[in-house]
DNA sequence: AACTATTTATAAGA
DNA sequence: TTCTTATAAATAGTT
């Protein structure tokens, strides 16, 4: 990487391949020892060299200590008995074994989905397929409910929603009036204002609502008040 | 080394140091395998980050069993060492990453279940209840087509089941016909065979549908024989 | 080992 | 996470 791109193929020269192992060797230990520190991280290297030599790092973090004081604290069990290997070994045969029994019910239960969804049905027998029917239709319906209820208050909310901006548009034509009759304001056509102000407040309003991308149907017809109040039916 | 020198010390913003841990983890590795190449040796890398996540590199040319054996026969008997350690260690996270994961996904499969049987709904959106009302009547429909084509096949089944019987009746019968008929033996009156034949023929097997444990109500009411077409409506 | 022209890695920002 | 890029760091070839 100096003096010219090399490839990074194995290098022929014996003298070469060492000098560089020596030197990439160093490169690499500073690195990890850079990572160790920055990361607080845990590393571990070991290389051999062509020639068979051993070189090993570690970070001065990990401790053979930690290592078994987190065993000890998953398995809870002192480790530093004269046993220990026999204990590593059926821990690891425990935890096997619970991998195997996680993965029996996931399958259980994906399958159990499946059927749920209509598929794998060939297993079932006919009380079955009848049980599984009542559940279903037991499920549909709570579904349903729960559903019609939120919508009923999502209705309820537009309304509340709605009926507050009628209020509000309300007051602002009074206002209106009131300027209007007001000598110290210029006489002004208080229909004309009106107008303006209603379509200003209702109509962009309106335009957003039959403008959200998910419900395309929104706006087909009717008056903008009652666009606003069945808008909800439509989710 | 860009941007800016830094100082080799802890990152403190988690977010940052995640970032550089991964990316100065691609590098080591890189680094790694150059010298793997270049110089035709071997490495073992194993980290773990500050979140205690695994990972690791190890040369192609060599496996992991292999490169302990090797470490080992270089270092002597001494297995538990720092090194052989951390291998377990790995090991161990492996596993209990793995035991994690599928709890997870249990949890998540259950949840599925469970609202599908109409409880935990509170989690969901007017959306996701739309498209689970959808799911759900989409398989009750697919689910009822499937239990009333079971239960077509056994009338079907039964049906034969019947004529099958009935046949070899009428044959009985005929052979009785020819016997009573026939001089060699003694004259029978023909009608009081037929009942009794047909009792024995009939009745026993009636019994024996109406006394299947699991379908008490499969015998309320009907002739024998409509009971026995009718019988499997009523699973 | 030391040197140094170059390549490579990467910190910060997008 | 991925890309970009200015800059720091690593290093190939040489002494």
């Amino acid at each position: 990487m100096a003096r010219g791109k090399i490839q990074i193929k194995r290098i022929e020269n014996t003298t070469n391949r060492q000098v560089t192992y020596s030197k990439r060797r160093n490169g690499l230990f500073k690195k990890a020892n850079e990572l160790t520190v920055l990361c607080d991280a845990k590393v571990s290297i070991i290389m051999f060299s062509s020639t068979g030599k051993l070189h090993e790092y570690i970070s001065p973090s990990i401790s053979t200590k930690q290592f078994f004081d987190q065993y000890q604290m998953t398995v809870g069990i002192d480790l530093w008995n004269s046993h220990y290997e026999l204990f590593l070994f059926s821990f690891f045969q425990h935890m096997q074994e619970n991998l195997r029994k996680l993965k029996d019910v996931n399958r259980n239960l994906r399958q159990e989905i499946r059927q749920r969804m209509g598929d794998c049905l060939n297993d079932l027998g006919i009380e079955e397929l009848k049980l599984l029917e009542e559940e279903m239709d037991k499920a549909s319906k709570v579904i349903r409910e729960r559903k019609y209820k939120m919508i009923t208050n999502q209705i309820d909310q537009h309304r509340k929603k709605f009926n507050n901006e009628k209020e509000v548009h309300n007051r602002l034509l009074r206002d209106l009036d009131a300027r209007a009759e007001d000598p110290r304001y210029g006489l002004v056509d208080n229909g004309e204002y009106e107008s303006v102000i209603g379509f200003s407040n209702l109509g962009p309003r309106m335009f957003a609502l039959s403008l959200q991308p998910s419900h395309p149907n929104a706006h087909s017809g009717g008056t903008a008040a009652s666009d606003l109040t069945t808008y909800p039916l439509l989710f």
